[in-house]
RNA sequence: GGGCGCGUAGCUCAGAUGGCAAGAGCGCUUCCCUUACAAGGAAGAGGCCGGGGGUUCGAGUCCCUCCGCGCCCA
């Protein structure tokens, strides 16, 4: 019985992406049934990358992990939910899009429905309203969308593209709103003018969770304060600009230099500002002099000690970084006339020299680097400035909302575990709200206005929320509930809340958003909460741990019951790899050096949440791997079909008895989340398939041993290579899907996954060790043949195994088999301790 | 300074709950055009598992300590 077999005479790997890709689409391969339950769903919160950057490898990397997973739980039976997003709020986008058009975001403009953005980016910025902004934004990303799903589908993401968000879309815009006024209506989300970190470029508040510290060179200026009974107190500071801001001094309580002081009035130098000596913890002994100026406010310190000592402001940082024009109270205006206006540094400079002229300035001032708190996208400073912000409780002020997202993270499955430790290291560190509202244009506003009084001042204690079921809303173009638009910025009527959102407050929704809250209910109630979170380690405390909280005030539940946190891709040299670096490499050049099978096998031999290096070797590795498969592959199916035909012989029960094993260990690695794993077992367990089972078949598969063994064979072959197909499928889409079709109907990603028990059901009580000892034989005989410096296929009269009696009684089960693949005309045994062979090379006869 | 991770053949890495006389691939050496595969196949060489202590019948695997590297945080 011949059935028609589509094997190509010379198979290859190229032109496959191309071809299968078309297929899925038109296909539909990936697509996902919404009449599935939420038991029968597996769904992924897709990281959505920023569209306005460049995809490097260290996306294919880590999306290659997640898409194993997304094909593993699709052939285990499950409809997956694996949407894609793209990240287009936030700054990058906002300066790309100035850039780009030549405009920029004032959202006190209208809104002009037939705006066109100029031809060529003027000299001058363009001021457009914010909805215009936006579809420029939109505009401009659809075009980066675009590069990005091309690279994606050529790497053999299983995503169904029809499910696609944008972080700015109108849809995100609503989730983001909603969410917010649900926070302020339950209390979790407030506003409070308080001092905050301040970054002066760009002009906006940032969180705690956007600083990191930089190693700044700096100096120690000692100056000299008076006491009150006319003795010098000199105190060593980094910031002597910041003197005028003075509101005391600080020491130990513990301190025995300055415990006398406490309570006493000390005097500035220059200013001649009268302050307290005050005690606090935190002041240390061994800095500078043991005592330390309180400033409003110089470092995060300040604002404790400023707190907690019920300390008056006497700020002169104003949002641009300067000094402000006019003195604050209580100090002496003349000097203070030399710095107003000034820069910070600018005001540095003079106060030095004021002070060298007065005396003040004790000595030198001596060079030190000291870490200085910087916006991770910024490059002046820090500033702290007074301001009025909108908040989110995060725990920072709470202990109790502190534990409780605490027990959150351990609720949570963590790939790998210790993961899960960076995050309660966050969580227990907080020392405040998330701070939320950003002074920026671009980006989601706030659904608030206040009203104004009769003198046109605005009301913040009574904000006005926008109506849910008109989200999303543009305060600064919509009218609140209530007022007609010619009330706005009108004495009695009301004003914008100017502010938008951190993009954090809305990517932290993004299940909501990926899963259509509130928009598509019964959707939501399909894929929500999510299977998987898939993610970076360093936006664990920005981005993991905001959804977290969101889902954790929203629906009192985990918004995922896992997290998968990768690693990053190291160039040679260790080092991680960024395009700032220079070192990035071009991800579509790679994929067409080596293809995209290849690339993937790379990505996912890199164990989840270990640093890997990029290694073209290993992709080399992958794409030998593929062509293995096609070339094995070609075997197998060239033999007749052995339909009806069962696994007769030992040797062939051995191999799905051992099959049987590599599935469970397969499918183990996989619910766990190690796909590293399982494609290693099944890497390794696939070349000994190749390299010894199908060698010791051979003669078998041709018909050497008649009809029954033959078809033992032949069927053993096909079984296998059915389940070897299904176990690369994730890994390898491509290949497998290509062989899949030469002779089976439909799809290989959308097979079942083999069942171990009817693999061990069919090799019966075999004797798992018969495949090793017929291996071992077998080497054995390409020993002897390799030491003669014959070729393999050379023939041998008589080979003597030796070996323990045990072992003996299995190869006579397969020696037949092993005597075959040795070319071998009589096979002896004799007991002994261990395994030898020795053999008579039959003469070879001239060619 | 704190936390986490890592340090195993020249290179990239595996080595669950301690049993290993230490594994894979690449690279290297030698051989082989055998009817799936010469952009291949076979065989082989190569390691005091970062150093030092300890627990144990037994440690790459557990504990302590030191050294080096990376990341996150302060």
């Amino acid at each position: 019985m011949t059935a028609p077999r589509n094997v190509p005479e010379k198979p290859a790997l190229e032109g496959l992406e191309a071809k299968w890709d078309r297929v899925w689409e038109a296909d539909g391969t990936y697509r996902f049934d919404r009449t599935a339950t939420r038991d029968q769903v597996y769904s992924i919160d897709t990281p959505p990358p920023t569209v306005s950057g460049a995809l490097h490898v260290g996306h294919i990397f880590s999306y290659t992990h997640t898409d194993t997973l997304a094909r593993y739980h699709r052939m285990r039976g499950k409809q997956v939910y694996y949407p894609m997003g793209w990240d287009d709020n936030g700054l990058p986008t906002e300066r790309r899009v100035q850039n780009f058009f030549g405009v920029r975001c004032d959202p006190s403009l209208p809104y002009d429905p037939d705006f066109a953005p100029p031809e060529a980016p003027g000299k001058d910025e363009l001021p457009i309203s914010r909805r215009n902004f936006v579809e420029l934004c939109e505009q401009l990303t659809a075009t980066d969308e675009q590069v990005f799903e091309q690279l994606w589908r050529r790497l053999g993401l299983s995503i169904d593209w029809r499910l696609t968000y944008a972080t700015i879309d109108e849809r995100s815009r609503r989730a983001s709103q909603r969410a917010f006024l649900r926070n302020l209506a339950r209390g979790e989300a407030y506003q409070q003018e308080a001092p905050s970190l301040w970054d002066v470029t760009f002009r906006t508040a940032v969180a705690q969770a956007e600083l990191e510290d930089r190693e700044r060179p700096g100096a120690y200026h000692r100056l000299a304060f008076k006491r009150s009974d006319g003795r010098d107190l000199l105190i060593d500071t980094t910031r002597p600009e910041l003197l005028a801001a003075c509101v005391a001094v600080v020491a130990h309580p513990d301190d025995s230099r300055y415990a006398p002081l406490f309570g006493q009035t000390i005097t500035t130098p220059l200013f001649k500002a009268a302050v307290p000596m005050v005690a606090h913890t935190l002041a240390d002994p061994d800095k500078g002099t043991g005592a330390a100026m309180i400033c409003t406010f110089g470092d995060t310190t300040d604002v404790i000690w400023w707190r907690e000592l019920d300390l008056p402001v006497r700020a002169i940082v104003d949002r641009g970084g300067r000094l402000v024009s006019d003195p604050p109270p209580g100090i002496d205006p003349g000097p203070y006339a030399e710095i107003a206006g000034r820069t910070v540094n600018g005001a540095q400079q003079r106060i030095v020299e004021l002070l060298k002229e007065s005396g003040e300035l004790i000595g030198d001032p001596r060079p030190i680097t000291h870490p200085v708190k910087f916006f991770e996208k910024g490059q002046r400073p820090l500033e702290i400035v007074t301001s009025r912000q909108w908040y989110i409780r995060n725990g920072g002020r709470d202990q109790k909302l502190r534990d409780a997202l605490i027990g959150r993270g351990r609720e949570l499955n963590w790939v790998p575990e210790h993961m899960r430790v960076r995050y309660e290291n966050w969580v227990g560190g907080l020392n405040g709200d998330w701070l939320i509202s950003r002074q920026r244009f671009f980006g989601v506003p706030f659904p608030i206005w206040y009203p104004l009084d009769a003198d046109g001042r605005p009301d913040y204690r009574r904000p006005i929320a926008a109506d849910e079921a008109r989200l999303p809303v543009d305060p600064s173009s919509d009218a609140p509930p209530g007022y007609a638009e010619d009330r706005r910025d009108r004495p009695g009527g009301f004003t914008a809340d100017p502010d938008v959102m951190d993009t954090w407050a809305t990517s932290s929704l993004s299940p909501h958003i990926a899963c259509y809250w509130e928009d598509d209910p019964d959707l939501f109630e399909r894929t929500f909460p999510m299977d998987l979170r898939p993610q970076a380690h360093e936006i664990i405390r920005t981005w993991l741990f905001a959804t977290v909280t969101r889902a954790h005030f929203e629906h009192g539940a985990l918004p995922w019951s896992t997290a998968a946190i990768s690693g990053w891709v190291l160039d040679p040299d260790r080092k991680k790899m960024s395009k700032s670096k220079g070192n990035a490499v071009t991800p579509m050049a790679t994929l067409e050096a080596f293809g995209a099978d290849a690339l993937r096998y790379w990505a996912a031999s890199g164990r989840p949440g270990t640093d890997t290096a990029f290694e073209e070797g290993q992709m080399k590795v992958g794409r030998r791997l593929a062509v293995k498969i096609l070339n094995a592959s070609r075997f197998v199916l060239g033999q007749e079909p052995a339909a009806d035909s069962e696994a007769a012989e030992t040797l062939d029960r051995a191999l799905l008895a051992h099959l049987g094993d590599l599935v469970d260990d397969a499918t183990a690695a996989f619910d766990r989340g190690d796909y590293a794993r399982a494609l290693e077992s099944t890497e390794t367990s696939f070349w000994s398939f190749t390299d010894d089972y199908l060698e010791l078949v051979k003669n078998r598969a041709y018909g050497g041993r008649g009809g029954r063994a033959g078809a033992s064979a032949r069927h053993t072959l096909e079984t296998a290579l059915d389940v070897y197909l299904k176990l690369f499928a994730p890994f390898l889409p491509y290949v497998t899907e290509e062989v899949w079709s030469w002779w089976r109907q439909g799809s290989v990603h959308r097979s079942a996954w083999p069942e171990a028990g009817e693999l061990r059901a069919e090799a019966g009580d075999v004797n798992p060790a018969a495949a090793a000892v017929a291996a071992d034989a077998l080497r054995e005989i390409r020993r002897i043949k390799s030491d003669a410096k014959v070729r393999l296929g050379a023939a041998i009269a008589t080979a003597t195994v030796t070996d323990t009696a045990e072992r003996l009684a299995v190869l006579a089960q397969v020696a037949e088999d092993v005597a075959d693949a040795g070319r071998c005309r009589e096979l002896l045994t004799a007991v002994g301790t261990e395994l030898s062979v020795t053999a008579e090379l039959e003469a070879e006869t001239a060619a």
